[in-house]
RNA sequence: GUGGCCGUAGCUCAGUUGGUUAGAGCGCUUGGUUGUGGCCCAAGAGGUCGGGGGUUCGAUCCCCCUCGGUCACCCCA
């Protein structure tokens, strides 16, 4: 056994994995496609202030979840932990501005958050997510909506619950603070002792709270879409009126808040059937002050994350696995040191025809050539050995059937092709 | 960061109330007479019994620490 291992919370994606990460992200892109996204990539690192003045220095990401560090020049650069900012941030460096708006962006990449590990939450964790930038319509925020429900619904996902709140614009957030501390204060001494301390800390976490003897006071606090502007009260009707356009089915969730500072007015999650522990699988909203937090001009921005590894463990539940790939159509077999050479040389031929060829080795017999070919799931072995040598030519073996014949080396491509292209075979 | 449970071959797991060379199934390699797979049979390779320290004549087994996994909390995807 080797000395090293993955890190804490990280994983190798081994072969057998492959198929379905590469299921999601095809659905994904393929959607991204459909609604005219672009794909953007950007640094696996930024300096840690974007990070800490866009999330926010109180957030649990910024201030115990960061893998920063100092590189050789001084500078502090951390591990990207979301993927927001980043965008938001090449959105102002490159003038995208100039471009046609809104611009919409999407991309695959890899998060990193200092956190313990457990059921779908890793340190390295990798999410398909999407911005739209430039434009504050509500009915932007359905479109982006639409694309994270359509990407989960392709993949075969059901019973997928959408939740939906508005927190508002910062006034309307502390306004509905207040209305929150006004309602919990008298209730403080039958408070658990989590939300004794969220009273003081952060009250919106009040309506988080699991804990059995809080749920009929969270049952009672004031909404927060009770304490809207008639700006972000208007705007939140346009993100519903939008959803039941498309027939997007939704939940309004009072108790909606997330842990982003950066959000305002939209806020959403998507959760699977199953509950339990790390249930949600995406979420986003609205963050129309992101862009002057970093220093940048006023821009309305809307966008989501979608963890693969979480979607991943959901299509296994759910048996939606894709099948293995494909194997290669050919195995070869040379049974002598002398066959080697033609062996070699033939499977050149035949990738250089396009055909898929497992080249097999010499110095193992005749049993165990077959042997693998079997395990490798092949149609079709290639036999070489002293007698197809001197007669210039090839036992084709039909793994299927069991049926083998000879076919002159020269033929051999078109005999496969033949094969391929017939009903039979 | 907090708490519960767990840690024996690549995988899934036995095992020893502390006692000489630690087991099974699957997987892998090879073989079952002349050049032929899947089933079957056999052999082989593969383990510092997570790591370190302690108790003991002796520890994989008991104790402590540590690392890792897992579940819940916190938070999030």
């Amino acid at each position: 056994m080797s000395t090293f291992r993955t890190p804490r919370g990280t994983q190798d994606l081994l072969p057998d994995a492959r198929p379905g990460w590469d299921h999601v992200v095809s659905a994904f892109e393929r959607r991204c496609r459909l609604f005219g996204y672009d794909r953007i990539e950007t640094p696996t690192f930024e300096s840690t202030a974007l990070f800490a003045r866009a999330v926010g220095i109180d957030t649990d990401i910024v201030s115990k979840e960061m893998y920063s560090f100092d590189d050789r020049g001084g500078d502090s650069l951390t591990l990207r932990p979301e993927g927001t900012a980043s965008v938001v941030r090449a959105y102002n460096q490159h003038g995208m501005k100039n471009w046609s708006q809104p611009v919409r962006l999407y991309y695959v990449t890899p998060i990193y958050r200092y956190d313990r590990p457990q059921a779908g939450r890793l340190r390295q964790h990798h999410q398909i997510g999407a911005e739209v930038l430039g434009e504050a319509d509500g009915h932007v925020d359905a479109e982006v909506i639409a694309l994270t429900w359509g990407v989960l619904g392709d993949l075969g996902l059901a019973d997928l619950q959408l939740n939906l709140n508005s927190i508002g614009d910062p006034d309307d957030r502390a306004a509905y603070r207040e209305a929150l501390l006004a309602y919990y204060r008298p209730l403080e001494d039958q408070l658990c002792r989590d939300c004794r301390t969220r009273l003081e800390s952060n009250p919106l976490r009040l309506l988080d709270c699991k804990e059995a003897s809080c749920q009929p006071h969270k049952a009672a606090a004031p909404h927060s879409i009770d304490h809207l502007s008639a700006e972000a009260a208007a705007h939140f009707e346009q993100v519903k009126a939008g959803l039941e356009a498309l027939g997007i089915p939704f939940k309004v969730d009072h108790l909606l808040v997330r842990g982003l500072d950066y959000y305002t007015r939209t806020v959403f999650e998507i959760w699977p059937a199953t509950v339990g522990g790390q249930t949600t699988i995406a979420g986003g909203g609205r963050y129309d002050l992101l862009s002057e937090f970093i220093g940048g001009d006023p821009l309305p921005g809307v966008g989501f994350g979608c963890g693969i590894e979480r979607v991943l463990l959901n299509l296994e539940a759910a048996g939606l696995l894709p099948p293995p790939p494909t194997r290669p159509t050919v195995y070869i077999a040379p049974l002598s040191e002398a066959a080697q050479p033609t062996a070699t040389g033939l499977a050149g031929r035949l990738r250089a025809a396009g055909i898929a060829v497992l080249s097999g080795y010499r110095g193992a017999s005749p049993r165990s050539h077959l042997r693998r070919a079997n395990t490798a799931g092949v149609r079709y072995a290639a036999i070489l050995g002293d007698r197809e040598l001197e007669s210039g030519r090839v036992a084709l073996r039909d793994m299927l059937s069991g049926l083998q014949e000879d076919v002159a080396l020269n033929d051999l491509i078109a005999e496969i092709a033949k094969r391929s292209a017939s009903p039979s075979g």
